[in-house]
DNA sequence: TAGGCCATCTGGTCCT
DNA sequence: AGGACCAGATGGCCTA
């Protein structure tokens, strides 16, 4: 299984602009640095950076050019740092109405969005069957299985599409599928 | 230690 | 022009 992250709120890694953004003016004063420096929370030793308020030649029109385009580029990385702290929250959304997972099971990106696929898959096929067959006791008991499998693994759960399995079309060749060997089968679908 | 996962930075491209 | 989106690069953390 997957080594999961469990990286602190102050991550040193979150909230670098200023640094970067010093450094990147600092870089533009001093290309040297910028060879095998990308990150000052590598193991690499950096060289003492100019805080951006200290730049003395800012006061020339070219550093202030420059300068202005590391502001843009400290606002893009913003945004970008914003846009993805989004996407993870969907993520997590989407983890949330996923079928409960032992507590410390956090699936990670890819397995959550196979895992969804998998689901809705599930649930589609889930309706399909009950349009077909009418309701009876024993489909509502798989229909109830499918929201809550508390019982199935993550590593069950993330695989890869059914339907691209081939599970799709051999149960569409016996109608005498019950819902619990659909259930059952697209879940022993291989992983990718 | 290698490999997996992740957050972040960055430059390019497209869209408004 | 500026923002959104994307993919590549980089480096840290964690587990087997």
């Amino acid at each position: 299984m997957s080594a999961k992250v469990r990286r602190a709120p102050d991550d040193p890694r979150t909230g670098r602009d200023g640094v970067t953004l010093s450094r990147f003016c600092h870089s533009l004063h001093n290309p040297v640095n910028e060879a095998g420096d990308k990150d000052s929370v590598g193991s690499r030793p950096r060289k003492p950076l100019t805080v951006i308020g200290e730049v003395s030649s800012m006061k020339h029109p070219k550093h202030k050019l420059r300068c202005e385009r590391g502001r843009r580029r400290m606002k893009a990385n913003d945004r970008e740092r914003h846009r993805m702290h989004n996407l993870n929250s969907a993520l997590d959304a989407l983890r949330s109405i996923l079928p409960a997972l032992p507590e410390d099971a956090k699936l990670t990106k890819i397995e959550t969005l196979r895992f969804a696929h998998n689901y809705i898959w599930a649930l589609t096929e889930t309706l399909r069957m009950n349009d077909q067959y009418g309701h009876t006791a024993e489909h509502l008991q798989v229909s109830a299985d499918l929201r809550s499998p508390s019982s199935v693994s993550s590593a069950e759960w993330d695989s890869a599409s059914p339907a691209e399995s081939g599970y799709v079309s051999s149960a569409e060749h016996d109608p005498r599928n019950s819902y619990t060997s659909i259930f059952l089968q697209s879940q022993n679908v291989s992983k990718h």
